[in-house]
DNA sequence: ACACAAACAGTCAAGCCTGCTTGTTTGTCT
DNA sequence: AGACAAACAAGCAGGCTTGACTGTTTGTGT
C-alpha cells in the first residue's frame, strides 16, 4: 500500500524489465535475421510483448533500434572488462589482440555491424549511430592503450593502435561470412610480432 | 535479313545491353539506398526498364542481385588494374597501400558490403556470395603480392599481406559511416613504415 | 512470306510492415 | 477509498514489395 515500503513490482521496475526484453530481442533479431529481417512485429513476438506495449515503450522502430544500440555498447564494454583478467604477464600483446579480436568476432559485433551498414544509407539512423560509434571507437582505443600499457604519445604508437583496431574490424567483417579461426590466429600471431618490434614500450 | 551479315540490333546485343543496365542500376541502388532500399521496383525504374522486361531477364530478385555481384567483381578487377600504373619506383609500398585502400573505400566496395552483410543472414544468398568473395580475396591477395613484388613463401610475408588486406577492409568499413581520409592516411603511412621493416624483400 | 520464339509493357493479387487507435488492466498518489 | 496516469492488449488502415499474368512488338530460321 501507500505505507508499505517493500512493494515488489513497482511500475519503474516493470518498465525497465520490459524495455530490456525488447532491446535484447532486437539485438538477437539483428544477429539472426539481419537488419531487414528485424521488423517490429518480429521483435515484439520474440520478446513476448504485445504490439501495443511495444509501441508504448518505443514509439517507432527508430527509437527501438537506437535504444538497442545504446544497450549494445554496455554489453560490449562489459564483455571487454570481463575478459581483461585473462591477461598474463608474458605474451601480453598477443593476449590483448585476442581480447580485441574476440570483440569483433562476436554476436554483439554482428548486431552492431547490421546497424552500421544500415545507417550508411539511412540519414536519420546515421545521426544516432555515427556519434555513438565514434565514442565507442575512442573508448576502445583508450582501453587498448591501457591493456597494452603503452604511451600513445611515443613514436607511432597511436597509429599502430589505430591500425590494430582497424585490423580486427576487418577480421570481424571477414568472419561474418566465413569464420576461419585458423587464418585469423596466424594473422594475429604475425601482427603481435610486428607490434613487439614496432611499439615503443614504456 | 538472313543473308545480311551486318545486321545491327541483334537480339543477343539487346539482351546483353538490357542485362547490363539492370545490373548497373542494381549496384547503384545498393550504394545509394542500401540492401533493403534496393527493391526490384526501384531497380527497374532506375534502369528505365519495365517490370515485365526485368522479370524476363531476371526471374527473381535473387537472380538479379547475384548477377550484379558477378558484375561487381569485374568492376573491382578493372578498377585495380587501371590504378596499378600509378606506381612509382620509390615509396612503392605506400603506393600499393593506397591502391588497395582505394579499393575498399569506393562505391564498389560499399555495394559489395551491402551484399556481404545481407548474405550473413540469408542462407541462399550466402551460397552465392561466399565462394565469390573467397575468390576475390584470393585474387586480391595474389595481386597485392604482385604489386609489392615480394615472395610470399619468405618469412611472415604471407601473413603480413593478409593482415594488410584485413586492415584495409577494416578501414573501408570505418569509412562507410564517416570518411576520415586524414586518419586513414596516417594509419597507412605508419603501416607502410612497418611493412618496410618487416617484409622480406627479394 | 511465314511461323515461332524471345523481348518487352503494363497491371494485378497476395502478403507483409509500420504506426495508430480503441479499450482494459495495473500501479501510485492523495 | 478514489482519481489519475502509466502499462498493456488487440486489431486496423495505408503503403509497399514481390512475383505472376496477359497482351504486344521485335527478331530469326525456313
Amino acid at each position: 500500500m501507500t505505507t508499505e515500503a517493500a512493494v515488489r513490482a513497482t511500475q519503474g521496475e516493470r518498465t525497465r524489465a520490459m524495455r530490456l526484453r525488447l532491446m535484447e530481442a532486437t539485438v538477437d533479431s539483428l544477429v539472426e535475421l539481419g537488419w531487414s529481417g528485424t521488423t517490429t512485429t518480429v521483435v515484439s513476438r520474440r520478446a513476448g510483448v504485445s504490439r501495443g506495449a511495444q509501441l508504448h515503450h518505443f514509439p517507432s522502430k527508430q527509437a527501438l533500434v537506437v535504444a538497442a544500440v545504446e544497450h549494445l555498447t554496455d554489453r560490449r564494454r562489459d564483455d571487454m572488462r570481463r575478459h581483461a583478467d585473462r591477461l598474463t604477464g608474458d605474451h601480453r600483446i598477443r593476449g590483448v589482440l585476442d581480447i580485441l579480436a574476440d570483440q569483433f568476432v562476436s554476436p554483439v559485433f554482428f548486431a552492431a555491424l547490421e546497424l552500421w551498414v544500415a545507417a550508411r544509407t539511412d540519414a536519420e539512423l546515421r545521426e544516432s549511430v555515427a556519434p555513438l560509434e565514434r565514442r565507442i571507437g575512442r573508448e576502445t582505443h583508450a582501453y587498448a592503450l591501457e591493456l597494452l600499457g603503452i604511451d600513445e604519445t611515443k613514436g607511432d604508437n597511436r597509429q599502430l593502435v589505430q591500425a590494430t583496431l582497424d585490423l580486427v574490424r576487418g577480421l570481424g567483417l571477414a568472419a561474418s561470412l566465413t569464420d576461419d579461426a585458423r587464418r585469423r590466429a596466424t594473422v594475429l600471431d604475425s601482427w603481435a610480432t610486428v607490434l613487439e618490434h614496432e611499439l615503443e614500450m614504456s
